[in-house]
DNA sequence: CGCCCCATTGAAGGGTTTCAATTATCGTGG
DNA sequence: CCACGATAATTGAAACCCTTCAATGGGGCG
């Protein structure tokens, strides 16, 4: 079998301001240092928001991944989202003035943090930032609108495809179109966002390895037949 | 048995402008006849607006009750969610200034419709507005994180148990508090909504009748132990 | 009153979880 | 660099939950 891992190319899993959501904003000068610290780094398994305390920054994934979660009553993790280069964190914030989710690195990343004031003052005097951040606001209703959908009525089956698939296309719409994408999570972590158990999502992964949809080394997936994997999401 | 209908008070399922999602902007004379239709009626399963076609108002429910729903490359209905007075229903447009849903009346229904052009408008000169929005965003945001886990983890027992409640409680935030409730919608709409099956929901329903927690007659709810239908959504 | 639709109930089948055992992978220290 | 231990992932078998298919019961409307 084709070594998946061979066309590794975590160095440009990162993103460019261009394809950034923060866009146009950002680039220029409008966005100056006292709002914006660029490429900041934390290491793997860093915990560096903490659920229920003030908001003071909004976060841009640069490179690396990251996942939120909340801990239940019973002390189980359980898993909001996976974000990926490009991804603003931290919107749902401006209801609440605090983060609403535990914030922790997956692997290595850079991030770029904005100044939760600041920006929200911004907002205030400068038409462009805050139509941006209707439509971050607004897009992100939609993509939950979806998201809702997708997990009220979806079987285990759908719910790894359409995961699988969303990760490739995530990538994609960020200038990274590759069909070899390296899972920066674990089985554990999957199985947990999709609410679903580790053993399930294990055996479709070697099911649709089987069918010859994907192959699957370890956190190296290699997309075989990208149709067959979103016809199996619907 | 009690007969649950006798304290139906149908007539005062309305919501007041003090307690509405819009608040203080509305009663004011903010909003002007220009921005806001007050009170327009809408009879039983008609369809007011079609997924795809521009945004041209939102709505904010006054009595009766709405689902918002998309059909699937089956031609299969997919309930998103339902609306009761009180709530806004629109906001998702502002990112894709179409409709993202069919909407449909579940009952006859008044609503108060906000033009949208106007709105978006005025939005740019009155910051108090402005302010409003952000936070119906962002707050619908943070609804519809834990809705997704909800759909993500949940069994069928919790996810009737939550819904149920949460029937309740939205009823309560708007100032009608009581443990007897109408279903406005029919179990085959619960069903779809709740990702089960019309007999799953039936069979729940008689489950936790049998256990205590609820009666149960036809469309009209009473509930019996409201902590236990707490305990039974965890 | 009767019809139709909606809701309920039962039995069988399929999908997912649970429990248990095995195998693979990663990080560490010799 | 290899060996080792710990952790993560895979695989199998049984139990459980939900769906499907089928039949019955009940309420609303003409």
């Amino acid at each position: 079998m084709q070594d998946i891992r061979k066309p590794l190319r975590s160095s440009s899993y990162s993103i460019s301001c261009e394809l950034c959501s923060l866009g146009p904003i950002c680039t220029p000068i409008l966005l100056n240092d006292a709002l914006l610290e660029r490429k900041k780094a934390f290491p793997k398994d860093h915990v560096f928001v903490t659920k229920d305390t003030p908001c003071t920054h909004f976060y841009i994934v640069n490179t690396g991944a990251l996942k939120t979660y909340v801990t239940d009553q019973d002390g189980n993790e359980q898993i909001n989202g996976f974000y990926l280069p490009g991804d603003v964190i931290g919107l749902d914030s401006i209801y609440t003035k605090k983060y609403n989710n535990n914030l922790k690195a997956l692997t290595d990343t850079l991030v770029c943090e904005l100044h939760y004031d600041e920006f929200i003052a911004l907002m205030d005097t400068n038409k462009q930032v805050r139509d941006l951040v209707f439509n971050l606001l607004s897009r992100d209703i939609c993509n939950y609108q979806k998201l809702i959908l997708f997990f009220s009525q979806k079987k285990a089956d759908s719910r790894l495809a359409i995961f699988i698939y969303s990760l490739y296309s995530r990538y994609e719409q960020h200038g990274h179109s590759s069909l070899n994408i390296k899972l920066s999570m674990s089985r554990a972590d999957i199985a947990n966002y999709l609410g679903l158990t580790i053993e399930t999502v294990s055996r479709i992964f070697s099911k649709f390895q089987e069918l010859g949809i994907l192959s699957v080394q370890g956190k190296y997936i290699f997309i075989k037949d990208l149709d067959a994997l979103i016809k199996l999401g619907n």
